[in-house]
DNA sequence: CGATCTTGCAGAATCGTCCCTGCCGAGACC
DNA sequence: GGTCTCGGCAGGGACGATTCTGCAAGATCG
């Protein structure tokens, strides 16, 4: 033989040794198997037994070289440093994650979980990885990472408004301002007559638009705003916030809670007030949590549905990688919230109890 | 020139791209930018400083090819066919993802999250993707996909004990018996005389191994069990069961719920009962939620540590991949679980340390 | 019956990087 | 002063697929 073809150096077989054993070219296997070429069937059934028999697996290094598609999407919350997912956001991001995973995998691709890198360098994982397209959650306003992607030819979506300034192909946002004007007005057609906000002191744009929504709402309504700032990443200040909110000498009679454990945090803060819910207090909290389904009494959330956007930033992405849409001017998505209304909300809840509305056996404080 | 380097095909700088603007040739650029070779300092810093001027970024596939290594590590849930997570363990799959991914990247690997493969398929997203070795979470009794990445010589390192015929390299599992164990041992403690158990009806080893543990511990103290069984991927079965399991006529007076989302379930049943807990109901559940410190009362919880799972499996997956361990027997690892003491399994609160130890009010049958 | 077209396949050039091999000059050593 | 070693780099062969080009042999046609 004039070609080396004969050495074995892995157990893995190649196309070669497809070839070798179909008794064909390797251009011939390649053909038979993504189906292009001209090939009569008999031809293409041949090489594709052949190479079920060796096990064939093609390379997806070596397909990716060739081609410049890998397949693989990246997926990157920036804003957290090192810890992919904050505290208090798991359950949104972990259905959005879901989602946007199996709509990947419908379309023929599968995600990489990515770190914000913690500085420039020519080896960070970022770069030891051929990517797609990439998926940015919650981006900040300049951020370096959306900044490099794009100028190496990458698309990039984002899941939240990015800044103006980030040239981002497309992203996918709730409207947050109508999902906290609706759910204002839903309290107040319960009979609520003050509404308190429980939000926090972090700048990202949801923070900022719902409590801005907040304010313009109270505003328009005439009602003095009420509400209680605290760090949203940590979990234990969100109790004492609820417990400061009920405090106050101008007391609401209804609280929105902007993030996923102020529902529980209102709760306890309204027992140790000796406030019963909802006859004393109404009660909402932004969460994707089904533990309030079951709590006594059961609360009222808003669901961001991050399981719609997870899956609309996946298609909107996929379509730039493939050229779908047009790449000139960049796509937005406004997604509606759902308020999936429960007791907690509801000052006459809509079964008609046959015994009359008791209280307790007497607070333990 | 005799070769046709001069074309530019793609706006990316490629390595003959940094070695044309340094004066060098391809070889010293690979040497200076890796770190290896005989190279002077001042040779190596031009050369970095060129690349970094051109914006070079090495191709992750061109490099993988040569090298054999992706820095990719597969993380699958082969059990839940194509959703790649179910409802019921969504905090301790966030968890664990979250310290896997950590931990991964923390040594230079990033994570690809993978579907269970619908069918055998040359060409399904698993071959599109080049592997260094694949986390499993809870593989089937004959896993055709572990078997396959076997066979392929992929390290796979399982989350939960597998099937002894499943030739993965290691495994990382809590010990089950002995939190179950404990949990019991707690509860009886606290004055529980009979113990009840709410579990699930499907086969997996966490289920299996609780339940026989529990039977095994009712079996030693001469108590009859009491126990419901539900589909745990249906999250209003639980409910049901936890209503039927108190409805019994043998009542228990403590109850440990196996699933995530029992406390509440538990709870909310009590509730319709007219059960206080804990003075008529002790209550522990199984859960990573951090809703149950701030329930009412809160709520006992036993911890998987899912952030530590996930941490020791991708380490044992890492150090298969580089060879640091002896490929020839697996390795175990069972780690630890954390009993979470709440109001909910304790009769008298930890504070009243004044008065004498004393029994129960008697029980309530 | 020769020219053209179609079918069925093989050769070989990439893709971008790593790394083994080898060459050249300059000191070191006997 | 010749050989040895060693530092400093360049050449070129893989890695394993895709795919463009091209060449025979039969089919079709005027």
């Amino acid at each position: 033989m004039s070609h080396p073809t004969s050495r074995r150096r892995l157990g893995r077989a190649g196309i070669r040794d497809v070839a070798a054993a179909a008794g064909v070219s390797i251009t011939t296997v390649s053909d038979a198997l993504n189906g292009k070429g001209r090939l009569p069937d008999a031809t293409r059934r041949h090489v594709r037994e052949v190479a079920d028999r060796l096990g064939y697996r093609p390379s997806a290094a070596a397909r990716t070289l060739r081609t410049g598609k890998s397949g693989l999407i990246g997926l990157t919350v920036t804003t957290y440093g090192e810890e992919p997912f904050t505290f208090t956001e798991f359950a949104y991001f972990a259905d959005m994650v879901r989602a946007a995973t199996s709509a990947a995998l419908a379309r023929g691709y599968a995600l990489v979980i990515l770190p914000a890198p913690a500085r420039r360098s020519t080896f960070d994982v970022w770069s030891n990885v051929a990517l797609d397209g990439t998926v940015v959650i919650d981006p900040a306003d300049h951020d370096p990472v959306v900044a490099e992607l794009v100028q190496q030819g990458i698309p990039v979506v984002s899941d939240g408004r990015p800044a103006a300034s980030l040239p981002v192909a497309a992203w996918v946002d709730n409207d947050h301002e109508a999902a906290v004007t609706g759910l204002l007005d839903h309290l107040a057609e319960a009979g609520a007559r003050r509404i308190g906000l429980l939000t926090g002191t972090s700048t990202d744009t949801y923070t900022r638009l719902s409590t801005r929504a907040y304010l313009q709402w109270c505003d328009a309504r005439g009602q003095d705003p009420v509400y209680e700032t605290y760090p949203a990443h940590d979990p234990c200040a969100g109790a004492v916030a609820a417990d400061r909110l009920l405090a106050r000498p101008d007391r609401p009679d209804a609280v929105y809670g902007l993030f996923d454990p102020n529902g529980t945090d209102l709760l306890a803060a309204a027992r140790r007030y000796g406030l019963r819910v909802p006859e004393d207090l109404l009660l909402v909290c932004c969460s994707e949590s089904s533990v309030y389904a079951s709590t006594e009494p059961s609360i009222t959330t808003l669901s961001l549905k991050p399981g719609r956007i997870g899956t609309a930033v996946i298609q909107l992405l996929i379509d730039a990688i493939e050229g779908v849409n047009d790449p000139a001017r960049p796509v937005q998505q406004v997604m509606p919230t759902e308020l999936i209304v429960r007791a907690s909300s509801q000052r006459r809840p809509p079964r008609t109890t046959v015994s009359p509305p008791r209280r307790g056996p007497g607070t333990s404080e």
